[in-house]
DNA sequence: CAGTATCCGACTGGATACTG
DNA sequence: CAGTATCCAGTCGGATACTG
């Protein structure tokens, strides 16, 4: 076995692997908000433009959630009237092919 | 561009089909039951039994969403005592590797 | 602008006891 | 054997009003 043969998949399920995992994609807005910031950085309020349909409420507490989790940073800028940004961070970049991949499986069961 | 450079992850994010796909994934249990079934076929006393942890209202229930949902199918022999096996569809065998690779996501996020 | 605070109904998951 | 039935506590998401 070389290492192009080693997959990580083939590991054994590993309750608390997945259940990191499912903090990053599961409530109701999650993914969907990952996936439309993308590689974008993006205000407060822009952010909430493009996710017609989620509270105030839920979107400040999934975005704290996101970046308490290292997937998105925040950044603040000390101007008056105040901005904000929103940006994924590396690992977030990263993990963004194997998210969008998740949308396959969407798909498969319609 | 050639059909070998489509990829569909790079659709833009549909909220319905994202949520069909966390149908699949999210609940505390419904991911990890799929992948500790995995290609096997097993009986419902032993599924309960390499789940430890998981009541049996919420075992039942999580079979019956995902037989519903068309990821695993469930298959009644008329013996006494009755035996009932579960396994992975066609469809959920297809969709197991993109399964098994969101624990890579969870690995990311330790 | 970028959030909090509050209230609320609906849903989730767990424990336990029971059944065709 | 393979589940149901019941109850219950905790969490989730939505609506609305308010704030540094």
């Amino acid at each position: 076995m070389t290492p192009s043969d080693f997959h990580e998949s083939d590991f054994e399920p590993d309750l608390s692997i997945i259940n990191n995992a499912l903090s990053v994609i599961c409530g109701k807005w999650r993914l969907y908000i990952i996936l439309v910031l993308g590689e974008q950085t993006l205000r407060y309020t822009k952010l909430s433009e493009l996710l017609p349909g989620v509270s105030e409420k839920v979107l400040a507490g999934e975005l704290k959630a996101l970046v308490a989790l290292g997937v998105m940073k925040r950044v603040l800028y000390a101007e008056i009237p105040s901005r904000v940004e929103y940006a994924l961070t590396e690992k977030g970049i990263f993990a963004l092919p194997q998210l969008r991949q998740i949308q396959q499986i969407g798909q498969l069961f319609t």
